[in-house]
DNA sequence: GAATTCATGTAACTTGTTACATGATTTA
DNA sequence: TAAATCATGTAACAAGTTACATGAATTC
């Protein structure tokens, strides 16, 4: 879908700059869509281009200056053209490296896999812990943009994520039950 | 990860044409990596280059000529040396179209994220089914490659996705829930 | 005194997608 | 006779990552 439509949505919720939307995803999009800061002022640039954005400067003192990008008429449309598009395709949505090695698992070295496993599990913990930070993140949104009404869709995105990193755990389990009864001998780590 | 470990993994296999890899993705990886077919041959490229991989033209009558990949001595110690690394950053692993539409929602037309999340329900009933024919495929691979200890490995990628895609039909139906509750128009489609 | 925050970007690179091109053989 | 299978790729484009550059103000 490319980056440019979850920018075009956030600024209408109101003006912002590339540092602002930056905040944003890394605080209440990273767990479904990311950004480098380097991505999102290309694509602004673009966006510009296009005729969908325009922007204006804001000089600051003791700080660097800002440029704050607005939606136009014409990138509003855009936007909602492509919200009511059913992701036709759907490409490859899952593209995970975690499972390549899982595929090739019987050439890991002995306990290599079950290390990693639990890892894996480790960081799903704490991605499920790290949710109520961004429950928390999106209360504060709603409130500063006015936009309580958007909290519901917001937290489905989070229960999203936390259903998935639930299951991610107990596949892992599985996993690791599965090579016990297989016989793979286990690490010490 | 880059396409190119996944090339190496099956490579260590047996020899075989970009065609050949491509039929493999397709069959049994797909629910965790995909790959265009221009994208494997430049990638088998890549690695020729590298000296990762040599290639052998073998002639046909009828077809058009095969170009068979064999993995080299160092490519098979790059391969084993990225197998033994857990995903370092993890960057962003999940990338999902469908969740920024999700999260525009209140954007939206009455009724129309009902009607999308009834499709995404559906797209990931099909999912499921289409499993077991992976399932079968796996058992196919596993014989004809003489490779019977690495079907155990197969199956784990299998039913994570099995897992995730029973977990995305569970989350869907609570969006379902949530919005009629939260008194959002149902459609009619 | 060192690291983080604020704020902008450019350039080079890697990875993935789409469109195009060829052409015989086999299956529906 | 139309479509799918076999088998190779190139070219152009889109999207994402990494490294580099600047520089004041604030916090640890």
């Amino acid at each position: 879908m490319s980056l440019q439509h979850a920018l075009l949505g956030l600024l209408s919720y109101r003006p912002m700059t590339g540092y602002d939307l930056k905040q944003i995803f890394e605080k209440s999009i990273n767990h479904f869509w990311s950004a480098q800061l380097s991505q999102i002022y290309r694509d602004l640039g673009n966006l510009e281009t296009k005729g969908y954005l325009t922007s204006r400067i804001e000089p600051q003192e003791g700080r660097p200056d800002k440029k704050v990008y607005s939606i136009t008429a014409e990138g509003e449309k855009a936007f909602h053209n492509w919200l009511v598009k059913f992701p036709q395709a759907l490409t490859c949505a899952v593209r995970d490296e975690f499972l390549v090695r899982i595929f090739f698992g019987s050439q890991l070295p002995p306990g290599e896999l079950e290390f990693q496993l639990k890892k894996f599990i480790k960081e799903k913990q704490e991605e499920i812990e790290s949710y109520s930070a961004v429950e928390k993140i999106i209360e504060h949104y709603a409130r500063e943009m006015s936009r309580s009404e958007e909290k519901l869709f917001w937290r489905l995105t989070l229960r999203r994520g936390y259903i998935m990193a639930e299951g991610s755990i107990r596949w892992a389990e599985e996993c690791l039950e599965q090579l016990k009864k297989a016989g793979v001998p286990e690490s010490n780590a």
